[in-house]
DNA sequence: AGTCCTAATTACGAAAAATGCAGAATAATA
DNA sequence: TATTATTCTGCATTTTTCGTAATTAGGACT
């Protein structure tokens, strides 16, 4: 899988911008043709480089409840409940880290009550959790998907 | 501005999975016509439902380190820290949170040197930070954004 | 029921974009 | 320089999008 160079550094730039531009638009601005773009575009996505989706706003959906949970795991098991956690649609991201918790995920949730369920009922049925650490979000300032710098 | 029908969230519904699909085929897909699906598309995005995006593979693109941050602040200087963090383009997410961190947010970073200085300089310098708790990932194993339960 | 009003849906032609490929240009290697 | 592989361009075809007008559906009210 070959190296981006900076003209596909310069696409993804754009389509940072708005997921929606064309092959067309993204040519002028770079003064190529539109087959160029769309070579360079497909190559991308069949390499994984990055993926076409929605960014739904939780609230607007009807998932009020955001979460960050950062869970102690028995030495042994974390890949297991990683895994685990994996299935629930809940659950939006999840990572092994260093630093004080060896899980931290990213969930959402209808209400508390939904939240609650999960902690008391699904983690806790969990083998090799040590501790759980909920956060709750209580206002979000950025959630943003275009981290290239130029 | 109006709630979702069971429409709205069946096109949600087909483009988490994949934010590409034409209005045409979700229009095949629900047996409506293409006016409907593009009226509807048009008015979620308009009222901040959702929008069109591309999610990039950091590691992809030579972000190879991505930590998540805990940060306690001052009472009252909360607000003022989440707006100065926003700024950065390496901040791909803060947010306001109860439980043990005040703040926490997300950020890549091209590699270690850049964390650090981020952490020692850019943090360090901001007034009203008590605590800061660093978490590298290490593997990452869940970042979906297809949150819609049917 | 019937009328009025509004919003949603459909229909359809025109414009734009995507697609499939063939051929030209470019770069890389021997 | 010749050769090969890769990238880029050009163009015809298909598909999608877009603008808009006509049609339909659903209330609210008499």
């Amino acid at each position: 899988m070959g190296k981006l160079d900076e003209m596909d550094m310069e696409i993804l730039g754009f389509l940072q911008e708005n997921g929606k531009r064309s092959y067309t638009e993204i040519a002028k601005l770079l003064k190529v043709s539109e087959g160029t773009i769309r070579t360079r575009i497909n190559r991308m996505l069949k390499d994984g480089v990055f993926e076409f989706i929605i960014h739904m706003d939780p609230n607007k959906i009807g998932l009020n409840v955001q979460v960050i949970i950062g869970i102690s795991t028995k030495l042994g098991q974390q890949e297991q409940i990683a895994r685990t956690l994996n299935q629930f649609q809940e659950v939006r991201f999840v990572g092994a880290f260093s630093g004080r918790h060896d899980l931290i995920l990213q969930a959402y949730f209808k209400n508390n009550d939904d939240l609650v369920d999960f902690v008391n009922k699904d983690l806790a049925k969990m083998d090799g959790i040590i501790s759980v650490d909920v956060s709750i979000e209580l206002k979000q300032y950025k959630d943003c998907f275009s981290y290239i710098i130029e």
